[in-house]
RNA sequence: GGGCCCGUAGCUCAGCGGUAGAGCAGUGGACUUUUAAUCCAUCGGUCCAGGGUUCGAAUCCCUGCGGGCCUACCA
C-alpha cells in the first residue's frame, strides 16, 4: 500500500511486532567488541595473505559489525544482507536459523535459536543492524560475513532512495543532504575532500608557526569588506549587532597586541545574491604575518595551494571541466596595469581621464554610471575584460588604491596600492595587502569611503574608530591574505557549483 | 533582477489534448551462495498550486511557488 505514509505504516508495524516480542527497536548499546567494516575485512585479508586461514576459507575469529542494510537478497533459505558503516560495506549472509536478539548475547546461541520467528519479516532497507559471525570469501569473490546472530539496532521509519540510481533531485540534495550521502558517493567524496582541505590548510599554517585564533562573530561594525552585512538584535542590550563580513579588523588588532603570525578560519555573512558561486555564509580564511609584505604572501599562497593540492589531491595537476589548472608551474605574476594592456588593449597612465574609460567601457557594452569614479570604471573594465581569461593561476599586482583602502600605498606611487588578488579558472581566489599600518592614512581613507557611503554607495569600507584607536598604539608592518574555503575547495574537487561543496547551503523556504 | 529549462508513485523516469504508466522500493508467494539476484502475483497518484481555453487538460495558455543553467553585483 505504498502511499508515503503507508510505507512509513508498515514499517511501525514492523517495529511494534519486534517490541511485542520483547525486542527493542532501538536498543542503547551495540555489543561489546563491534569493529569497523573496513578494519574486519583488512583483518580478513591479511589473514587471507597469511594463509592462515582455517574451515575452509573461513576466519578463525568471531567479529562483531554494525552499519545500516543497503540491501537485501532473499533467496528463501538464506539471505544475503549488504551493510555498510561510516568505513566499508560488508555482506552479511543469513542462514535460516538467524534471528534478532538484542537482548541475548551472541554466544547464548541456544537460547536464541529457540525464538525463531522474528527474522527478515521485521528488516527493511534502511535499518541499522548488529551482526556477530565469521568472514569467509564467497564463491563469487566478495568478503562475507556468516551470521551466528544478528539484532536490530534502528528501526528506520522512512524507505531510503533508490539504490541504484540514488537521489538525483538537486533540491532534494540540498534540502536533505543526509539521503544525497547515503545514496550518492560523490557527496561523500566532496564532504571528505573539504574536511581534508581545511586539515591542510590548518597544518600548513602551523606548520610555520602561526597561531589560530578566533574573532567575534558579533561586531559592533561589519567592516574588513566591502559587502552590505546581516544585522540582528541582542535582546538584553537592546541593540543591533551586525554579523561579520571578513576577519580582518581583529586580526590585525592581534598584531598590535603582539602576536606576529596569526590566522582564523570562521564563518562570515555577507546580505547579498546566492547564486552558483555564492552563499550568503561561506567560511573565509584570513592571515596575517608580521615584517613581511604582500610579495612574501604571494609566495605563501603558491605554496599554500601546492602543499593543499598534494594533501588532498596528490598532484599539483587539477583537472577542471575542459582545463586542467597546473599549479607546479611558477604562477604568472602580472600588474594591474599591464593586465589591461595585454587583454583589453589599452594603455593606462596618468593622463588618462573618466571620459577615455567611459569610451573604451561603452566600446565594449560595459554599463558604467554617471557617479563612477576612474578607478571603478577600471575595476568594471578588469571584471570584464581581463579577469575571465586568467584560467591558470595568476597574481594580479598593483591594484589602484582607492580600490585598497586598508592597503599601504606603493613608495613614490601614491595611486597604487601594494596589493595583489589571484585569479583562476577567471574568479578572484584570493587577495592581499602590504597592510595599512599608518592610523592616519588609514583614517582618512576609511573616511573617504564613508563619504561615498553618504552618496549612496552600500559597499565600501566603514570608519572604525575602535580599529583606529588600535592602530594608533603601533601594528608592525604585516602582509595579510583572505581566500574563501569554498573557492579552494570548489579548485581541488572540481566543482563549479558552490552548493555542492557546502553540506547545507541556504534555500528559499518551501511549503511543499 | 533579466533570459531559458524543469516540477508526474517513497526513489529514478516515460507519457505532452481522449480511461495516469514502467523499473526499483512495498505487500503475498517461489527459490540451498546472491551481487541492481531472479520468477509469479499485487498494492500504490492533490500529475507543484491556483485560474483560464476546450465536449474533454498531466498535456495548451496565464499567474504564483520551488529548483537548475546562463546573465548582472559580491569571495
Amino acid at each position: 500500500m505504498p502511499t508515503e505514509e503507508e510505507l512509513i505504516f508498515q514499517r511501525r508495524k514492523k517495529r511494534d511486532l519486534l517490541r511485542h516480542s520483547k525486542y527493542e527497536a532501538y536498543p542503547p548499546r551495540v555489543w561489546r567488541g563491534r569493529i569497523n567494516c573496513s578494519v574486519a575485512v583488512a583483518r580478513f585479508e591479511s589473514a587471507e595473505r597469511r594463509s592462515s586461514l582455517i574451515d575452509e576459507g573461513m576466519m578463525s575469529q568471531h567479529v562483531t559489525l554494525a552499519g545500516r542494510v543497503l540491501a537485501i537478497r532473499n533467496m528463501g533459505s538464506r539471505a544475503f544482507v549488504d551493510v555498510r558503516d561510516g568505513t566499508a560495506k560488508v555482506q552479511l549472509n543469513l542462514g535460516r536459523e538467524a534471528v534478532f536478539s538484542d537482548t541475548k548475547r551472541p554466544s547464548q546461541k541456544a537460547k536464541w535459536q529457540s525464538e525463531v520467528g522474528i527474522g527478515l519479516n521485521v528488516l527493511d532497507v534502511g535499518d541499522f543492524v548488529q551482526a556477530y559471525g565469521r568472514l569467509f570469501r564467497t564463491r563469487l569473490g566478495e568478503v562475507t560475513l556468516q551470521v551466528e546472530s544478528w539484532g536490530l539496532l534502528t528501526k528506520t521509519l522512512r524507505p531510503l532512495p533508490d539504490k541504484w540510481h540514488g537521489i538525483s533531485d538537486v533540491e532534494t540534495r540540498y534540502r536533505q543532504r543526509y539521503l544525497d550521502l547515503i545514496a550518492n558517493e560523490r557527496s561523500r567524496e566532496i564532504a571528505l575532500l573539504r574536511t581534508k582541505v581545511l586539515a591542510a590548510v590548518r597544518l600548513f599554517y602551523i606548520k610555520r608557526d602561526f597561531i589560530e585564533v578566533e574573532t567575534p562573530v558579533l561586531q559592533d561594525e561589519a567592516g574588513g569588506a566591502a559587502a552590505r552585512p546581516f544585522i540582528t538584535h541582542h535582546n538584553a542590550l537592546d541593540r543591533d549587532f551586525f554579523l561579520r563580513i571578513s576577519l580582518e579588523l581583529h586580526l590585525k588588532r592581534l598584531l598590535v597586541g603582539g602576536f606576529d603570525k596569526v590566522f582564523e578560519i570562521g564563518r562570515v555573512f555577507r546580505n547579498e545574491g546566492i547564486d552558483r558561486r555564492h552563499n550568503p555564509e561561506f567560511s573565509l580564511l584570513e592571515s596575517y604575518e608580521a615584517y613581511t609584505d604582500y610579495l612574501h604572501v604571494a609566495k605563501m599562497v603558491e605554496d599554500l595551494y601546492r602543499f593543499v593540492a598534494m594533501q588532498v589531491r596528490g598532484t599539483l595537476q587539477i583537472p577542471f571541466g575542459e582545463e586542467i589548472i597546473d599549479l607546479g608551474v611558477p604562477w604568472a605574476r602580472i600588474t594591474y596595469r599591464d593586465a589591461l594592456r595585454k587583454y583589453a588593449g589599452f594603455t593606462y597612465s596618468e593622463s588618462t581621464t573618466v571620459d577615455d574609460l567611459r569610451g573604451i567601457a561603452a566600446g565594449h557594452r560595459i554599463a558604467t554610471e554617471a557617479s563612477d569614479s576612474k578607478d571603478t570604471i577600471l575595476d568594471k573594465l578588469m571584471s570584464e575584460l581581463v579577469e575571465p581569461q586568467l584560467i591558470q593561476p595568476t597574481f594580479l599586482l598593483d591594484y589602484p588604491s582607492e580600490l585598497s583602502p586598508l592597503a599601504k600605498k606603493k613608495p613614490g606611487f601614491p595611486d597604487t596600492a601594494e596589493r595583489f588578488e589571484l585569479f583562476v579558472l577567471g574568479y578572484e581566489m584570493a587577495n592581499a595587502y602590504s597592510e595599512q599600518n599608518d592610523p592616519d592614512t588609514q583614517r582618512l581613507s576609511m573616511l573617504d569611503q564613508a563619504f561615498k557611503a553618504a552618496e549612496g554607495d552600500e559597499e565600501v569600507e566603514i570608519a572604525d574608530e575602535d580599529f583606529l584607536t588600535a592602530l594608533e598604539y603601533g601594528m608592525p608592518p604585516a602582509g595579510g591574505l583572505g581566500f574563501g574555503i569554498e573557492r579552494m575547495v570548489m579548485l581541488m574537487a572540481g566543482e563549479p557549483s558552490i552548493r555542492e561543496v557546502i553540506l547545507f547551503p541556504a534555500m528559499r523556504d518551501n511549503q511543499r
